[in-house]
DNA sequence: AAGTGGTCTAGACCACCGG
DNA sequence: CGGTGGTCTAGACCACTTA
């Protein structure tokens, strides 16, 4: 239990603060996956095997797991294996999107990119991208339709020293969802996502967009996306029209 | 292990579906707090106590309890003990409430009753009470102010079989925050709740009691909330002022 | 049948809290 | 100091998947 390995540093007596074997094995399985050692949709090893690679019980292993599993990060699936997560499959796509039909029916989506463009990162997004103000952003605008209807109005930043090779082209070609894309394509993983919501007024141009009239009232959703190490990757502002769906979210 | 016990019932070759033995705890421990054996606020056994109780390991309650503080229904405390949870404490009151004011500032709240009514349940607030259409619901009216300003105008119905003896003079004399006057008054815990959020248009009657403009956009947040055994207690009807708030809400 | 995650145990020891 | 929750281990066995 004392081989030479960077775990389990004894960590009685020291000037850092306590932290527990299981939270170190955690610390390194998120390094690994940061690092792309295993990427979305492929599985793991073994607890078995990374019990014996980090030299602890399965039990410890499992806690550390346990933990990624409960934030979404992996997945398990008895007698499969443990997976990295992923936007890509059918399950879980628009993992992230909280807007539904009042009835219960599954929509048809489709998107429209609108515009996009490499810009000066303005004051705000700079700020939200832990940017500075000289770099430069992507700016994606584009419109969703549900059952054929324009339902949502999204205006997306991205950092384009993560996002290399991002053309107006690619973002017009692509038809995957965007965070599937961003997986496959640029290597970013979305796994966590902040939001604030608010209800505002059409103006000309998102009415316009929307197809609805003037001073409508509108869901107004700004999104902080996050990658691994609470690195921000996206701002993104939706506008939503919740005449016939509605934001859901369950509270604890 | 194979004492006379209401639990470890050998669930391999049965008809019942598998189902481990923890969770078999878990549902004895949730069926002691429905019926009140521990009240919010209170202390349950220590873990060593309640494996003697149920004839099982300290680890299987250990992993029931776990799952039970992940849904916020109780609280650990090392070294002290495990809790009830209780909407009752500095910490976690308004434990339900979203909205946030954009700066970081913490406003001052005050809540005014506006109305409050005994009523046969409206269609819809019998189906989300899970009520017949002849059952009475008590429709309590109000508006929050943040900072002296009014922000929120609620609209709650409540089963009165459940909150027997709430009187209008009651609820106007009552001080405390809903639910944790619910928990005291009523022995009514809510632990959890869904809401629907849509951006809606002031109507006349809102607009005077928020003092908006007719038209302003609202942010309509609908909520279910259930106690013990996902029994729905209260419908609520907000409609908040987001131009200095938010609500925020985070995606995992 | 072999391999994976999931359960359960018994026991040792640690960190935190209060008297 | 004793009592609480928290960690860690080693080992046995179960349930689920694939081949």
């Amino acid at each position: 239990m004392s081989e030479s390995n960077s775990v389990n540093v004894t960590n009685s007596e020291r000037g850092t603060a306590y932290s527990p074997l299981y939270q170190q094995i955690k610390a390194l399985l998120l390094k690994s996956l940061d690092q792309g050692e295993w990427k979305p949709g492929e599985a793991i090893p073994s607890e078995l095997d990374l019990a014996a690679r980090f030299q602890v019980s399965q039990g410890t292993v499992r806690k550390a797991i346990d933990e990624l599993a409960a934030e979404n990060l992996l997945i398990r699936r008895q007698g499969k294996g443990t997976f990295v997560s992923t936007h890509n499959e059918a399950k879980v796509r628009y993992r992230f999107l909280r807007l539904t039909p009042d009835d219960g029916h599954q929509p048809t989506t489709r998107s429209e990119i609108i515009g996009c463009y490499r810009v000066k990162a303005p004051a705000k997004i700079a700020a939200l991208l832990a940017l500075r103000p000289v770099d430069t952003v992507i700016n994606i605008q584009r419109v969703l339709s549900f059952d054929d209807k324009p339902t949502i109005l999204d205006n997306i930043w991205l950092p384009a020293q993560v996002f290399k090779g991002m053309t107006t082209e690619a973002v017009m070609q692509n038809r995957e969802p965007l965070y599937a894309w961003f997986e496959g394509q640029f290597g970013v993983s979305m796994l966590r996502a902040d939001e604030s919501i608010r209800a505002v007024a059409a103006t000309e141009e998102s009415a316009q967009r929307l197809q609805v009239s003037v001073g409508s009232p509108l869901l107004q959703v700004e999104r902080v996306a996050y990658t691994y190490g609470e690195r921000p990757m996206e701002v993104r502002q939706g506008l939503y029209i919740t005449s016939h769906f509605h934001y859901r979210n369950s509270l604890n």
